[in-house]
Formats: C-alpha cells, sequence, structure tokens
DNA sequence: CGCTGCTGTCATGAG
DNA sequence: CGCTCATGACAGCAG
C-alpha cells in the first residue's frame, strides 16, 4: 500500500506538473510508445520471446525450465495469441484513468460525505483556459478575497495572464476552446471502441461485452449529460442559497476535503490561503497552507498525461498482482479479506467489482481476486516455483484428476511398495521425494518399477498437469476418481507439499489401467512385490551390463534371473545374437499367434491407450542421458523391445491387433522369441522386435504383459511412434550410412510397408521383422547394443560401451548417427512440448488480460461515475463559495458571472466570467439570483 | 483428395 | 573441436 501510494503519488505529481505545463500526452495507443515499464507490466508484446509475461508477473512460473531459446510460436496461431496480447496491451484506461485512481483515492480520503474542492478545480480551469487566454482582465473586475493580504501576491499579475474565468462544468464540457478536452474524449471515445471492438473479436463474456457496450454509451452521454447536470446542479445550488444554514458545513466539509487532498497531494504550487477565510470560518489555514491550488487538476482528466496514468495503472496493478499469484502466500496476506479460495476470490472479485467498492482495500481485494480470477482454477497451485500455467480447457481438469489420483494412490501405496525397491528408490530417486510416490502409483497398476519413468513421459499430460492445483481444497471434489479411495485422507497440505512436477499419470493411463487392473492389476501386491523384486534384479544386471558393455553373458543372466514372468519367458531367447531372420519367418505365423493370445487384448488396450496418451511429447528429463538414471533407465528400455513394440502397435491402431486376432487363430504356438519377435513386427510392421530386439530381450526380457506395463517407457516413446519406418527390411541388410540413401531407405521402407500387407505372411515376416531405419542399419551392421543404450547412455558410458566392443568405421557412424538421431527426436519432442506448453501459457494468459481488461473497464466505469459525482460536488461547493463572497456592495456573488481563480503563487482571485458576463452585459452583480436558464 | 496434426529427421546455431 | 541441445524446416503418415 505504501509502495503504492507512493509511486501514485509520484506519479500524479508528474502528470500534474504536465498538466499545468499545458503539455498533452497522448494516451499510449500505439504499442511501440508504450514505455518499458508497461511493457514489463503486461509482460513483452511478443508472446513469443523468452521471457513470458507470465514470468513477469511472477505468477506460474511454469514448471519448464526456462530454455534460453524459449519458444518461438509459430505460424498463425503465434500470431493470433500475439495480435491478442498485443490488443491487450492497448488496454489502458485512457482518459479516465487517473480519475478513476482518484475516485477510489478520494473516497479513502474522505470519509465522510465531503464534497469537493472547487478552488482546485478552478484552478485547474483557469491552467486549462490559460492557453486560450484573452485580453486580460480589468484589474478593476479582480476581486480580492479576503486574505490575500497575508500573503501579498499580486492577484491583478496572475488575473491578467490567466484573463479566462473558469468556466462553470456545464461549459467546461462543452466549450469549443476546449479542445483538449474534446480530443481527449474523442481519444477516449476512440479507444473505448476499440475495446468494444476488441471485446466483440475475443467473444468475451455477456458481461464484459454489456461492461464495454455501457462503458461507451456512458462515454457519448457523458458530454452532453454533463451540462444538464451542471444546470440542475445550480439550480439545487440556488436553491440552497436562501438556506445559509448549510454554509457552514459545505466549508467544513470542503476544508477536510481540502485537508485530506493535500495530505494525498503535496506537491509545489504555493498554496492559495486566500480563499480559505471567504470559504469558511472554520477553515484552518495550518491544512491548507500547501499546494491546494493544484489538487483538482487530477480531476482534469484532459490534463493527465495518459501515459503515465496507463503506467500508473498499470503500476497499481501489477504492485497487487503478484500477492494474488502465490496461494500460499497470498491468501495469509490478506487473512482478513474474504478471500479463502480462488473460487471465491474470483466471485467476490465480480461481487465486488459490481458493488462500486472504492476503498483502497477493496481495491485490492478487487485486483486480488481479479488476479485469481483471472488465472484458471486449476491453476491454484501456483506457490511451486515450477507451477506451470494451465490452460482453462476442460483437459486440465481431467488431468488434475490424474494427478490428484497419483498422488493419493501414491502416498497410499508407498509405504507398501517402497520396501522391496528401497535400494532402487535411494538410487535413482533419491533426490525426488514424490518419484516415490510416482513409483507407488505405477505399483498400484502393476507397472514395473520403471514404469514411472514412463508415466512421466507423456508430454502433453506433464504440461498440463504438472502444476495442478494441489493446495487447492476445492479440487478435490473435481478430482476425486471412482478408484481414488484414497483422497480423502489427503490432506490439502499433503498434496500441496508434494512436489508439482511429480509426472502425472495421464488420464487415458488412467482409464486404461483402471481396464488393464482388471486383467493384470488384480494381481494383488505380492504380484506387484514380486514384480518389483524382478525389477530390481534386473536394474542390478543392467546396471553391471552398462559398466560392464552388456556382455551377451549378462544378457543371460538377466533371463536365467527368472525375473520374466511365464509369458516372457516363451520369448527369451538363447545366446544374443543366435536369432536369424529366417527363423523368424519360418515361425512367423505361429509366434504371432501366441502373441496374439498373449497380448492381443494388451495390443488393443494399448493402441487405444496410446492413442489417448501417444503425444510424442512424451520426452521426459527423468530419463535424460545425463542423469544418473538415465543409464539404468536407458538399459531398461533397451530391454524393453517389447514395450516399444507395443508403442509402435499402438502407434498402428487396431488394424494391427485384428489381425493378431486373425493369425490367432491358427493358434500355433512357439515359443521362440523370434517368433514372437516376428509377430511383433507383422503386427506392427515390423516396428519393434526382430533379430535385434532379441538381444535387447537378452538383456532385458520383455513381454506383452511387460510392453503394457512398460508402456509409459520414455523409450517406448520414440520407438513407438517411429511409425513412419516400419518397413521391410532387405533380407541382405545393407549398411547404410549416407543421408540420401538413409532417406531413400526410409521412403522405400514406408512403400514396402503398404506392400506387406498384400504380401503372404512369410514374406511379412522376411520383411518385417525390422524396426526403425536405425534398428535395422544397427541389426544389419549387428551393433552389439540397442539404439536406446546407443542413445540414452551418457557420453562417457556411450564411448566407454563403444571401446568395449570393436566396432568398425561402419558400425561407429552408424552408432553415432543413431545416438544423434535419437538425441534429436528427444529433442524435437522437447521442443514441441515446450512449444505447446508456451501456447498454452500464452492462452491463459490471454484469459487472464481479459478477465483484467473487464475489470478494469468496471472499474473504469466507477471511476466515471465517481467522477461526476465528485465534479457535482465541486460545483456544489463552487456554488457555496460563491454565493458566500460578496462584491464591493455586498451582495453576494452570481457564480454564473463569476469565478475563483487561483493563482499559481496560491492567490485567489474572483474574475468575472467573460463569456457570461458579455452576453448578459453588466448585470454580474444585479443577477446574482437569475435561474440558469 | 486435401487438410491437419503428429512424428521423425536434417540442418543449423548456440552453449 | 566435438558434443549436446534447441529449433526451424521438411517430409511422411494417419485420421
Amino acid at each position: 500500500m505504501y509502495l503504492k501510494k507512493y509511486l501514485t503519488e509520484g506519479l500524479i505529481q508528474v502528470a500534474i506538473l504536465l498538466s499545468l505545463s499545458g503539455t498533452r500526452v497522448d494516451v499510449g495507443l500505439e504499442p511501440g510508445l508504450l514505455s518499458p515499464l508497461h511493457e514489463m507490466m503486461l509482460g513483452p508484446s511478443a508472446g513469443i520471446t523468452q521471457t513470458q509475461f507470465h514470468n513477469l508477473w511472477n505468477h506460474l512460473e511454469d514448471g519448464q525450465p526456462s530454455h534460453p531459446k524459449n519458444v518461438d510460436l509459430d505460424g498463425f496461431t503465434s500470431r493470433r495469441l500475439l495480435g491478442l496480447v498485443r490488443s491487450l496491451d492497448r488496454l489502458q484506461v485512457p482518459n479516465t484513468e487517473l480519475e478513476a485512481w482518484l475516485v477510489h483515492r478520494v473516497p479513502d480520503m474522505l470519509p465522510g460525505e465531503h464534497h469537493g474542492q472547487p478552488a482546485p478545480l478552478e484552478r485547474a480551469h483557469v491552467r486549462l483556459e490559460e492557453d486560450i487566454a484573452g485580453p486580460g482582465l480589468d484589474p478593476g473586475d479582480i476581486l480580492r478575497i479576503q486574505g490575500e493580504n497575508e500573503t501579498g501576491r499580486d492577484v491583478h499579475t496572475e488575473g491578467g495572464e490567466l484573463d479566462e474565468s473558469p468556466r462553470p462544468l456545464s461549459e467546461w464540457s462543452q466549450g469549443s476552446a476546449w479542445s483538449n478536452r474534446s480530443q481527449q474524449e474523442e481519444t477516449h471515445r476512440r479507444v473505448l471502441s476499440d475495446h468494444q471492438m476488441y471485446s466483440n473479436s475475443l467473444d468475451e463474456e455477456e458481461g464484459e461485452m454489456g461492461d464495454g457496450a455501457e462503458e461507451e454509451e456512458d462515454q457519448e452521454e457523458e458530454p452532453a449529460s454533463r451540462s444538464g447536470r451542471e444546470r440542475e446542479r445550480r439550480d439545487s445550488v440556488s436553491d440552497r442559497e436562501s438556506a445559509q444554514n448549510d454554509e457552514e458545513q459545505e466549508s467544513l466539509s470542503l476544508q477536510e476535503c481540502l485537508r485530506l487532498l493535500e495530505h494525498t497531494f503535496p506537491l509545489t504550487h504555493q498554496p492559495s490561503e486566500e480563499i480559505l477565510p471567504a470559504i469558511g470560518g472554520a477553515v484552518d489555514h495550518e491544512y491548507l497552507s500547501a499546494e491546494r491550488g493544484p489538487l483538482l487538476s487530477p480531476l482534469f482528466p484532459s490534463e493527465q498525461p495518459p501515459l503515465d496514468l496507463e503506467l500508473q495503472w498499470e503500476d497499481l496493478l501489477e504492485i497487487m498482482e503478484p500477492h494474488g499469484l502465490d496461494v500460499s502466500t497470498r491468501f495469509p496476506s490478506y487473512q482478513d479479506g474474504p478471500v479463502q479460495t480462488p473460487l471465491d476470490a474470483a466471485i467476490l472479485s465480480n461481487y465486488q467489482s459490481n458493488s462500486n467498492s472504492r476503498n483502497d482495500n477493496q481495491m485490492i481485494y478487487q485486483d486480488v481476486h481479479l488476479m485469481e480470477a483471472a488465472l484458471p482454477l486449476g491453476t491454484i497451485s501456483l506457490h511451486h516455483p515450477e507451477t506451470r500455467l494451465l490452460p482453462l480447457t476442460p483437459s486440465t481438469e481431467l488431468d488434475q484428476h490424474n494427478m490428484s489420483l497419483n498422488l493419493s494412490e501414491a502416498l497410499e501405496n508407498m509405504d507398501v511398495n517402497s520396501s522391496p525397491r528401497t535400494p532402487y528408490h535411494t538410487n535413482l530417486i533419491s533426490g525426488d521425494p514424490l518419484d516415490d510416490l510416482n513409483m507407488g502409483v505405477d505399483v498400484e497398476y502393476g507397472y514395473t518399477a520403471f514404469d514411472m519413468n514412463p508415466l512421466t513421459q507423456d508430454p502433453e499430460d506433464n504440461l498440463i498437469t504438472d502444476n495442478t492445483s494441489l493446495g487447492d481444497p476445492s479440487n478435490f471434489d473435481i478430482n476425486f476418481y471412482p478408484n481414488d479411495f484414497t483422497l480423502a485422507s489427503l490432506t490439502p497440505q499433503e498434496l500441496s507439499g508434494a512436489n508439482p512436477n511429480l509426472p502425472i499419470l495421464p488420464l487415458s493411463h488412467l482409464l486404461v489401467d483402471d481396464e488393464e487392473e482388471g486383467d493384470y492389476g488384480l494381481a494383488g501386491p505380492l504380484g506387484d512385490l514380486l514384480e518389483d523384486a524382478t525389477i530390481l534384479d534386473e536394474m542390478s544386471l543392467l546396471d553391471l551390463a552398462l559398466e560392464e558393455g552388456f556382455s551377451p553373458e549378462m544378457a543371460a543372466r538377466l533371463e536365467e534371473e527368472g525375473y520374466l514372468v511365464p509369458e516372457q519367458a516363451n520369448r527369451n531367447t538363447g545366446p544374443y545374437d543366435t536369432v536369424m531372420p529366417d527363423n523368424e519367418e519360418d515361425d512367423g505365423g505361429t509366434s504371432w499367434s501366441r502373441m496374439a493370445q498373449g497380448s492381443s487384448r494388451t495390443l488393443r488396450q494399448e493402441s487405444g491407450e496410446k492413442a489417448d496418451s501417444d503425444s510424442g511429447l512424451s520426452l521426459d528429463c527423468s530419463f535424460s542421458p545425463a542423469s544418473p538414471c538415465g543409464s539404468e533407465s536407458s538399459c531398461y528400455s533397451s530391454s524393453s523391445s517389447s514395450s516399444s513394440s507395443s508403442s509402435s502397435v499402438s502407434s498402428e491402431g487396431g488394424l494391427y491387433s485384428e489381425e493378431n486376432d486373425q493369425e490367432d487363430e491358427e493358434g500355433e504356438i512357439n515359443l521362440d522369441m523370434e517368433l514372437e519377435v516376428t509377430i511383433k513386427q507383422e503386427e506392427e510392421e515390423g516396428a519393434v522386435g526382430g533379430y535385434y530386439s532379441s538381444d535387447v530381450n537378452k538383456m532385458v526380457p520383455s513381454s506383452y504383459q511387460e510392453e503394457k506395463l512398460f508402456n509409459g517407457l520414455p523409450w517406448q516413446e520414440h520407438i513407438g511412434h517411429d511409425h513412419s519406418y516400419n518397413q521391410a527390411w532387405p533380407s541382405t541388410p545393407t549398411s547404410v550410412t549416407g543421408k540420401t540413401s538413409k532417406k531413400k531407405s526410409k521412403y522405400s521402407s514406408r512403400q514396402s510397408r503398404t506392400k506387406s500387407y498384400s504380401r503372404s505372411s512369410a514374406e511379412q515376416f522376411v520383411e518385417a521383422e525390422l524396426w526403425n531405419r536405425d534398428d535395422r542399419r544397427a541389426q544389419s551392421l549387428k551393433i552389439p547394443f540397442s539404439n536406446e543404450l546407443i542413445i540414452n547412455l551418457p557420453v562417457d558410458d556411450f564411448n566407454e560401451l563403444l571401446a568395449n566392443h570393436r566396432l568398425n568405421e561402419q558400425q561407429l557412424n552408424l552408432v553415432r548417427d543413431i545416438r544423434r538421431r535419437g538425441k534429436n527426436k528427444m529433442a524435437a519432442q522437447n521442443c514441441r512440448r515446450r512449444k505447446l506448453g508456451a501456447l498454452q501459457g500464452l492462452e491463459v494468459d490471454v484469459s487472464g488480460l481479459r478477465r483484467r481488461r473487464a475489470w478494469l473497464r468496471r472499474e473504469k466505469q466507477e471511476a466515471l461515475k465517481s467522477l461526476q459525482e465528485m465534479e457535482q460536488r465541486l460545483e456544489g461547493l463552487y456554488q457555496e463559495v460563491m454565493f458566500s463572497l460578496r462584491d464591493e456592495e455586498g451582495r453576494p456573488l452570481d457564480a454564473t458571472d463569476y469565478a475563483l481563480q487561483f493563482g499559481a503563487n496560491g492567490s485567489v482571485t474572483v474574475t468575472p466570467r467573460r463569456q457570461g458576463t458579455l452576453p448578459r452585459g453588466d448585470s454580474k452583480a444585479g443577477k446574482k439570483h437569475r435561474d440558469k436558464k
């Protein structure tokens, strides 16, 4: 508050100075004219800049690591959003901004029902008329007010300079000479119409639309109706003339008003104390000794520099905004306020906005509420540094389901599942407690220990749900999920304390998981534990493999460890490298059928599931090659060739599953893993598996069930999405290192892929055993390790791996290419994910800005109304003062014929109105009681 | 058949 | 200088 006051006062001083100097600062309608401060307030106009405005607002610190090269939105979308954002930059409360501010300030300063101060108003009038000053007044016409002698200021001088007597407010709004005012109003109207246009274009809420229309109407009606209102006021004042009893009260009110204004606007202008005695004897000079003259200049919006005002508004709003960003801190700071939840805040915001509350506190709350309202409900848990902006789309809420479900289930299962995995836990996720939670969730769904990584892979889900509002209890009812029995046990604190970055199980995953749970997940905790133990063994073996280069012995050991489920056991082949495509070709149909039996359903499920969750943006940092667990994960990923195949199946949709069913009828069962691989290939058009996959399977045994379990694996992401390179692999693999040749193979593979379906199953098996291009190449060159390993191993490990394996130049090149492409693939996925996230953030920002604009409009309307009231009061007070004055003959002065002028030196003079007097002749004194029209 | 979205890949630049 | 990452651009596939 103090800061706000300080800044605003300073700005007002500047504004007043500019107004006094006759400088007209136009509203910064041009975005380019906006000052850096303004840009800081609203954020960079270019939404694609690295710094997003939501970051500048210090709210919704999105969880993504702010990349130095932030998302660069391209295309129409970015332009559209940018246009919206830029348009919002033009959301300036033009001329009445300061008015609005003052209107809010004044009531605060005027606890009582005080009327405005005529003196400053008149002074402002004088200032306004300086530019159009006509011939100097006859000194004889200048009436010196009592107290003039005190200061010894020569009123004549100023009167001569100023010549023009203040106009009545009616004239003030009408006179052609008031070009400034007219321009201002015109500008204002223009801006309003602009706002209206934007309102229409942005398809705002009806309430906003109504506001805009109303606002415009108000603006148009204002100038015309003002004169009428002023006349009415004058009449009322003249009526009161008979009741002199009220004069003293008015004077007192004026005194207090001036006093408060003085405190608020300590300026450099010399006080005009002369009027005080005239106004009322009770007036204390002490309070009016300073700067009363310019006090009212702020009341004249036409004289205010709109740019500063805009900045000031922005400043005011922005100062208060950050408070509304952090729920955890904000609400405590406003405990005395009604705000309890963002929803409440939004409601209260609307309510308060409509209730025309005008004191500062209310303003603050309005701002806070507004900002909260501007935030989607899903973005409540902003207290976490990595919280993200959430879209307003329903998907957010759906994802919140995931979040809450994950957390709750994780919490529920943590104690149960953590023990078997303790070593793994400590190794992999010691840094992040929530990973444990996530693991718990994974276990709950029968996923293997590595599933938690996969679960984190869904990029969109991460984007949307990473930072769902954990801290908001209101979300829980929304997040309640049928199978989530632990939500009730979760306290908001627990959830809020959880790491928002906890990977969220996508809704699709949940749904599928539910189904799968019926199939597999019901195995019970024992099965989970066994699986965990198996996974742990597998992981240890993989670690060893990483260190020792993944020798075939280790792969064999992994097989022997028996961590494979019975289904998997069938798939395990003997020594790595023993599987030959020919065998697959022979047994392809049988293995295919077997696989179909075991996993056809799973495949279908996965296909659907992947259809939902397969965003392609699934890469997650958890499996970063550089990370300690990256190698492990890579091992697992590499081992989970089946998972990749499953993902591929998913990408390929139900077509293959249907084929699987058909093949399944053949009923021939072959335990050969290669056959299985062949099946996969046939299912997935050779996307995964095959000869090379057998190696992978050796390293890390996998089954279709495991595929299911692993379907969230990061590797699965890229592998599974590699739908474009499922092609028939030449029976005689040829090493292709050149890019052109790669492309050729790639494209030809696609063509062959389409052909493969028309071919005989044997041919399909021959050609469909291949994965993607790199996999095939690796297979052809007999690269002794998986592509996943190649891609995801840290550099050192990778080099070590290469060193451990004597590879020829071709192999080395291929391995490097595989690594490069794989990493680039992940990078591309991350990039796209970030881009989407940025887009969503922009959308959220736009929505927030819209709300803010609506709020500002309402504020402006209120301010206008208040201003009108103030003007009325000022007019009344002015009349009162005039009536309290007497001319040389002791007759009251007619306010229509005389005007109060306030000199720069603080002197106050009563000057006749030229326009008023001229037509009326010299009836200044005699027509004091003349009715106004 | 065209459009759109997704994905992988390449080229390029920056760190 | 090499590696990694990010990103634009391109192309193919699927819906």
